[in-house]
DNA sequence: AAGGTATATACCCGATTGGCTATATAATGG
DNA sequence: CCATTATATAGCCAATCGGGTATATACCTT
């Protein structure tokens, strides 16, 4: 699995997206994280677990509990990803490139059409 | 589903952000998508639609083809969402991390707190 | 109307996901 | 040591995913 496959497929659940923004206010404990869930502790391992395998988080210790930390630099290369997007986002010119792609693409296949 | 869930989802796959990026250079059919891909119509099929759902793709029309034409709004709402870990992963946020400089940091792997 | 081309749909399959419960392990405090 | 607390692991299950093949549909051309 690739590094980016792993960061957004971690991130494309909310109970980890939540898990993360909780984390930027600092380390917790799994119990602390688990709290405002519906859900069992051994669930919020396992997405632990997704987050850790993603390298979105660290694990210490601290006497039985296994505090995690925040690890954003995959965050800085998902966003590195989307940054190649920005300009489409931020200004609509897809119809200009669409033409000149279109026409560069019919050049290379050389078919029949129009 | 939602819509960060459906767009990260999308995101997670190599395919899927393989094509993005052609589109990147214009709008496109389903055949010029699946060219560079060892896999069947059917499963460039299934992955396109995986992206209009999460909004990341919309299709035309032009005789027999469905050109996709790449739909960055949700792209721009997921780097939203990144941007407030900015900071964090742009360093410093982390403690001793700020002190020692967070480049080499990453090496050593079993510092644990503080 | 027939045939070709582009795309979509239906269905099958094995792997993965996300939840659960029950149980095991780790570390601490008495 | 023992009990308690915190966390991890194992195994179960239904749903989804990502691939495949076969077939249907849509549109164009002749």
């Amino acid at each position: 699995m690739n590094h980016l496959d792993a960061t957004f497929a971690a991130l494309a659940d909310p109970t980890r997206r939540a898990i993360l923004a909780r984390l930027i206010e600092g380390e917790a404990s799994v119990m602390e994280l688990a709290e405002p869930f519906a859900m069992s502790q051994p669930s919020i391992s396992k997405h632990l677990k997704v987050l850790e395998n993603a390298g979105l988080i660290s694990r210490g210790r601290d006497a039985q509990r296994r505090p995690c930390r925040l690890e954003a630099r995959p965050l800085g290369e998902a966003n590195d990803w989307l940054e190649r997007y920005r300009k489409v986002w931020e200004g609509n010119f897809q119809r200009l490139d669409a033409l000149l792609g279109a026409m560069q693409a019919k050049k290379a296949s050389g078919d029949a059409e129009q």
